[in-house]
DNA sequence: TGGTTGCATATTGTCAGCAATTTGCAAAAC
DNA sequence: GTTTTGCAAATTGCTGACAATATGCAACCA
């Protein structure tokens, strides 16, 4: 691996940098995801070339690249000679992005429980612990990002970036569906429940039990979504 | 310079029909892969736009277009101002896409026990039963693609376009691990021993045990092929 | 000899423009 | 009244050209 020089930035030439390490078509990308996850664009909505550049300060070319790689990550739709659309997710896409992510966040629970250290157990169950404070208060602002750093922690603490990123494609890609509420009250307590059962199979260092409780967390919380459909009361996955 | 002609031929409306369908830059993308996962460009090898556009037939656009594409699949690196690479997969990396291969294909597994028909029971016995034969017979050219296609037969059969992507995807990322041979003796017997297994789980529509078998057998090839290392000795995975 | 500097070349990054296709809409035909 | 036809405008697809950066190599210096 090649490293390449850090330029030395007295102040404030953060653009200029951004634009030593990354392309602009990269930077431009990073931008288009950051609006369409943002929700500004609705699934199904057409993303017009000419516009986006202009809104962007670029030409049609870095547009066309980022559009490329959105595509890939399952962002975008493309439809030749039509354009470009904000990828729609079907109740039956959901049901297949869940089901492959709960495969994934239960191999993540497995390959941990052969590796986890006391360390990362420490950090876990100190993350349950918050939770059920928060779960007790029905405080969903302090239950939601924990909840978040509890599923990021096992899904990196495997050390393994390639499950990582394909567990983060699928959470990503499931904003996308737009059938998602907000908050259920039922969500809370039978989640942590099920965080507390994760826990307990990795400080036992038992890969199998491990998957099965991992699995079986993300396709509950698949089903808390589900059942609600799209009347806009939702859940703690 | 490329043809785009409107002109009506009667027996090639191939080109006309592909580029109807799919814009030049897919083309494009499509044949960049095939040529990385030939082998005709060893990994860590540069890939000079200029040189694949004149090869190609095109202007660097499409070119261009195409690796964002291939970046996001994962087969090749980009280098800001350097240009983009075939990615170059290290023995660790190789460990963790096969650890995410066992887990998609454990999950197929899972899935496909839950709704597997008497007639997907039956094709993939019959795949066991023509591997029992090629096997015996060392017949490796005859084993090879049946092998194939009894993991395809499974991952497709759940009918979940999301996980057979992202396990076709780990598939072809290994391809990129230098450090494969192509056959050893051992493997054969083996690996359709654990494909009997998992056809057993199926056939109990036994999803937990499902998950086991696809998981171990997969874990199984990997122990395979990394215990050869870089010796030109490998295995029927 | 080993290392640095400076310039010519090669390559990448971006842009503007042209050709081809699609879209929107009004007029004509039935 | 509904459908079809035929432009005009908008948009996409692609290319060639220019600017910025990296690379290779020879001359120069310690």
């Amino acid at each position: 691996m090649i490293e390449r020089p850090q330029s030395i930035t007295v102040s404030g030439t953060e653009a200029l940098d951004v634009l030593r390490n990354a392309t602009l078509s990269q930077v431009v990308q990073s931008e288009i995801e950051k609006i369409i996850l943002s929700g500004a664009f609705q699934p199904g909505e057409k993303l017009n070339e000419k516009t986006l550049a202009d809104r962007l300060g670029v030409s049609r070319g870095p547009v066309r690249e980022a559009f490329q790689a959105l595509h890939a990550r399952g962002l975008v739709e493309m439809i030749p000679n039509r354009g470009v659309f904000v990828q729609e997710i079907t109740r039956h896409d959901a049901v297949a992005i869940y089901d492959v992510r709960a495969g994934l966040f239960g191999t993540a629970c497995r390959l941990l429980a052969e590796r986890i250290t006391t360390s990362q157990i420490g950090a876990l169950k100190s993350l349950v612990a918050q939770m059920d404070v928060a779960g007790s208060q029905r405080d969903l602002e302090a239950y939601f990002p924990l909840n978040i750093a509890f599923h990021t922690a096992i899904v990196t603490g495997t050390d393994n970036s390639v499950l990582a990123d394909a567990y983060f494609s699928m959470v990503r890609r499931l904003h996308l569906y737009r059938a998602r509420g907000l908050v259920h009250g039922g969500g809370f307590e039978s989640s942590n429940i099920e965080h507390r059962a994760i826990l307990d199979t990795l400080d036992a260092r038992n890969p199998h039990a491990a998957f099965e409780a991992g699995y079986l967390h993300v396709q509950a919380g698949k089903v808390r979504i589900m059942a609600t459909d799209d009347t806009k009361t939702a859940v703690a996955s």
